[in-house]
DNA sequence: CGTAGTATTGACTAGGCTCAAGGGTGGTGG
DNA sequence: CCACCACCCTTGAGCCTAGTCAATACTACG
């Protein structure tokens, strides 16, 4: 990825076909392209902190975002990585609230951003848009409840399975590439702890690793463990 | 509250204040109030249950619903306890996939029912309602990703705390009046560790129990244990 | 007034956290 | 290109929170 911003045209763009903007027409996308501006971040960047006035939302063309809030000793836990096509930051837009949430890169990563106004007003005139908008919200509500429940009442040990599955999704074709603690805050366990499940999933063939990179061997066992 | 259906008319519901109608037309009222349908539900009655397909939304005019997911085992998690004037159930309208959480009473419940199609035809026609809607769904967002954190990284003692405090407010005027299992179940507990914390929280005098109903005698302290 | 469902208490155990100390690795500057 | 340094990763030991199992007390309701 060249180290500095690229204007991606929307109709190019690799990622729109998994983003909410999935239906729109060569105009619509013209027209989106044109309200939207391109913004290349290096590793460990943020978009947006917790309690800051949201101005718009952005949108994945390449790269990979934590979302995370944090508790009241600092701690981050980390809620979703999007990546490729995910919108970020269109929860808080429709509250006129702060942010609850943060968001900031974990590897080099080029981010559109549109604008408040500009996503509002697409809304008001596209059904579509707006349909796609609440199965996303739709989705990203259930997905939370799974959440809730997987750290009531699962282990450690169960949790970093599902993790490990939700990332292996995300990494697709490469190793997963976190540092051990974004994983352990995800898990929502101590870094320590983590690595120690790690271990034994590597003892029982599970996964490898690649200095720090994850490759998943048996997608299956980890279904079974995180059951 | 009689024990049996009364057609609420909405243009009387004292509930329509508090819930995604509010900005409604007297006119937008009465034409609401003649597509649902109005329904008595004894205690622990389900309105709708994990993996059930939707056929529309769940109002509560009167009463206590709580919004639960089974772990694997079994085990309830509570997700949100609804009460006067909110709306359960439109998350999985739109995906169109069967519900992820189960709904049912936990006290006797007057509670309208909107259906499907009705429901998100007024969507399409009516723009405040679209975006109450919105506002909503991004508020649960916003809880759920506390919930998230909280579940994480607070001690049950911290849990239950603030657990008490949204109980407070959703029982107002009135003691705390739920099932000791089921207030484990929110909190992410055992019962018996429950009940142990509800035991200190009394010795404290943060609390007062009137058999199974809870006072709140400090809500400040609550607040400061909660942090 | 009995009975079933809840609530409570006690004893024990284990999962996972914290603190503390080494071991790697990648990035940078000479 | 290599050496150094900072940062991240890994391992060990001990403790503590909270879960499980088992027994007993309450309470509402027929």
């Amino acid at each position: 990825m060249a180290k500095s911003t690229q204007n991606i045209n929307c109709n190019q763009c690799t990622s729109r076909g998994n983003s909410l903007f999935k239906g729109f027409s060569h105009e619509d996308s013209s027209k989106l392209s044109a309200l939207k501006s391109c913004n290349y971040y290096g590793k460990n960047q943020p978009l947006f902190i917790e309690g800051s006035i949201p101005r718009g939302v952005y949108c994945i063309n390449k790269g990979k975002v934590k979302v995370f809030k944090r508790g009241d000793e600092g701690k981050e836990q980390i809620i979703k990585i999007g990546s490729n096509g995910d919108i970020i930051g269109f929860k808080a837009l429709f509250s006129g609230e702060p942010f609850i949430v943060s968001a900031t890169t974990i590897e080099e990563s080029n981010i559109c951003f549109i604008g408040k106004a500009d996503f509002l007003n697409m809304l008001d005139h596209n059904n579509d848009l707006r349909n796609e908008l609440l199965k996303e919200l739709s989705k990203e509500l259930a997905s939370r409840a799974s959440f809730i429940t997987n750290m009531a009442q699962k282990t450690v040990r169960e949790r970093l399975a599902s993790i490990l599955l939700i990332l292996g999704d995300i990494y697709k074709n490469e190793y997963i590439n976190i540092s051990r603690e974004d994983l352990s805050n995800y898990t929502g366990t101590a870094t320590e702890t983590l690595i120690r499940f790690l271990k034994e999933f590597k003892e029982e063939k599970i996964i490898l690793t690649h200095s720090r990179k994850i490759e998943i061997l048996d997608q299956k066992k980890l279904f079974e463990i995180a059951s």
